[in-house]
RNA sequence: GGGCGAUUAGCUCAGUCGGUAGAGCAGCUGACUCUUAAUCAGCGGGUCGCAGGUUCGAAUCCUGCAUCGCCCA
């Protein structure tokens, strides 16, 4: 960088920057690399602390983390280390490192080291590493968040991540959470026999839900290409394929407002199985729900806002029709009653074709009542151009939706797998639907003629899966990096 | 898109009726070899989100804009 870059740079950052500027100098000027490099056979803190035993005091422990706490008392300089694990205590005193003490003072909070010496306790009684040598590994130059409240500022929380997660333990614990969620979720279908595939997630066709999707450009091929609103196309064509079990979790984006429950792009678990239908769906979603509960969440149960969750089984299963019964009042063959209540709702239903408005009005009076799981199940078939029909009710679709906390995390159906009428399906356009599931797909038409073998499919939102699960009431809670507008223009 | 709220020191927050800006933490200086948000003494630190307006005078009142949050569509 040259002078007047420099220059620029210092003239921008705050007095307490400078001094940590200076600091990071007066380390160069000791001979002593800021920036360390790779440091070797370091513990989790967390199992150090496990392993030691009193009365084996001065056993050699080795870790390396942040410095989220220090306490200087002259000689001796007590440190709160944390690495991913958890906080470790690491003293330091002047008798042990005499010849290093002014670099020992000029540590601060936020600077990465690694430290090793022998394990002990204080005379309180906190398990200490009495440090015989110190490393610096990379000089922190920012100035940490307050230490008791850590980052609170929700707008600086998301748009620096990387501070929240060291300066809010339990914004850490959150995303392992959530790792280990995921880890759990593949290992139980991968032991069912489902294999993990990977799908296009730029399309030329956005199929398979209902969703503005997001458009970019491909320049050598001069074309609009779109960012995938749903994988299910796809995984179906592998079925086609000869694939039985398959899954994919991976990022879906869809071009709608950003709200507590969704975020342009999130993550979905799409599953399909060969020769099953949407109750073996309905069993596998209940099963592998509650083996997450039962594993990371107390007693069947979780808190989420206001509500609590109970997960006990059998989970409820009530029909689409019997639903808006008892929470709209409303017949779902007496149209005329269905449309007096759109009215009262203030929905704009006149150009709204009956299932459009049917739905309109479940939304707005069903959903908030399904509290605890619930599988909604046969759907109007109008609103279902990938589900195949009942076989002695045409106009009912074999699907079923699933809610926990008014909040729709699942969806799943017996696919159709009728060439004809998939056609057929893609032809049909209700009027009034912001956003058509049927977009006519020639290719998958003819992936259809070929012959796919009837199956179920299933869908979970895995970000409100995460919410549910770790009590989180706003996405952005359980994403890392959730979309934010630039914070200046 | 609409309504409500927030935006003040690096961070967490006070700021009365419109009268030149406050605390804690963090920082700097000093003391301290068993601290646990260490303590004690002293010091420095502000584009009160941005732009206008009203006023002798605006962090405070008004308008617009920006970002975030909550609710609604």
């Amino acid at each position: 960088m040259t002078e007047d870059g420099k220059q620029n740079i210092e003239n921008k950052v705050s007095n307490i920057e400078q001094a940590r500027e200076g600091k990071l100098r007066a380390i160069r000027e000791m001979g002593i690399d800021p920036y360390g490099s790779r440091y070797d056979c370091a513990e989790p803190a967390a199992e150090i602390k496990a392993r030691y035993k009193d009365g084996e005091e001065g056993q050699k422990a080795k870790c390396a983390g942040r410095i989220v706490l220090l306490r200087d008392i002259g000689k001796l300089i007590f440190i709160t280390l944390r690495d991913s694990s958890g906080p470790i205590q690491v003293g330091l005193s002047k008798s042990l490192l005499d010849s290093k003490w002014s670099f020992m003072k000029l540590l601060e909070l936020g600077d990465i080291i690694g430290a090793s010496g022998g394990l002990g306790k204080t005379k309180t009684g906190e398990i200490t590493i009495w440090a015989d040598e110190v490393v610096l590994l990379s000089k922190s130059l920012m100035q940490p968040p307050e230490k008791w409240h850590g980052l609170a500022d929700i707008d600086l929380r998301y748009r620096q991540r990387y501070v929240d997660l060291w300066a809010n333990p339990d914004v850490m614990g959150l995303f392992k959470k959530r790792s280990a969620i995921m880890r759990t979720v593949r290992e139980y279908l991968t032991g069912r026999g489902f294999m993990e595939v990977e799908t296009p997630m730029m399309q030329t066709i956005a199929g398979g839900a209902a969703a503005k999707p997001f458009i970019t450009h491909h320049n050598s091929l001069d074309m609009d290409l779109y960012l995938r609103i749903a994988p299910e196309l796809f995984l179906k064509r592998l079925l086609v394929g000869g694939m039985e079990k398959v899954f994919e979790i991976n990022r879906n984006f869809r071009n709608e407002g950003l709200s507590t429950r969704h975020n342009p792009e999130f993550t979905m678990l799409e599953l399909y199985q060969a020769y099953a239908d949407y109750n073996i769906m309905m069993d596998l979603t209940e099963e592998l729900i509650c083996l997450l509960v039962e594993k990371y969440c107390k007693e069947n149960k979780t808190q989420f806002g206001e509500k609590s969750v109970d997960f006990a089984r059998p989970w409820k299963r009530a029909k689409y029709a019997e639903l808006l019964k008892e929470y709209a009042g409303c017949d779902i063959a007496d149209i005329g009653s269905i449309r007096k209540k759109a009215e009262a709702l203030k929905i704009n239903h006149k150009d709204m074709d009956d299932a459009v408005v049917i739905n309109e009005v479940f939304e707005q009076t069903v959903e908030e009542h399904l509290n605890n799981p619930t599988f909604v199940i046969d759907y109007p078939a109008a609103l279902c151009p990938l589900t195949k029909r009942k076989k002695d009710q045409p106009e009912i679709a074999e699907r079923f939706e699933m809610y926990i906390a008014g909040m729709e995390l699942a969806n799943a159906y017996t696919e159709l797998n009728d060439p004809a009428v998939q056609e057929e399906n893609f032809r049909q356009q209700l009027r009034g639907q912001k956003e058509t599931m049927a977009t006519m797909d020639h290719d998958f038409v003819t992936a259809l003629r070929y012959g796919m073998p009837p199956a179920g499919g299933l869908g979970i939102g895995i970000d409100r899966l995460i919410m549910i699960l770790t009590g989180a009431t706003s996405i952005r809670d359980v994403v890392l990096f959730p979309l934010l507008k630039p914070a200046k223009p």
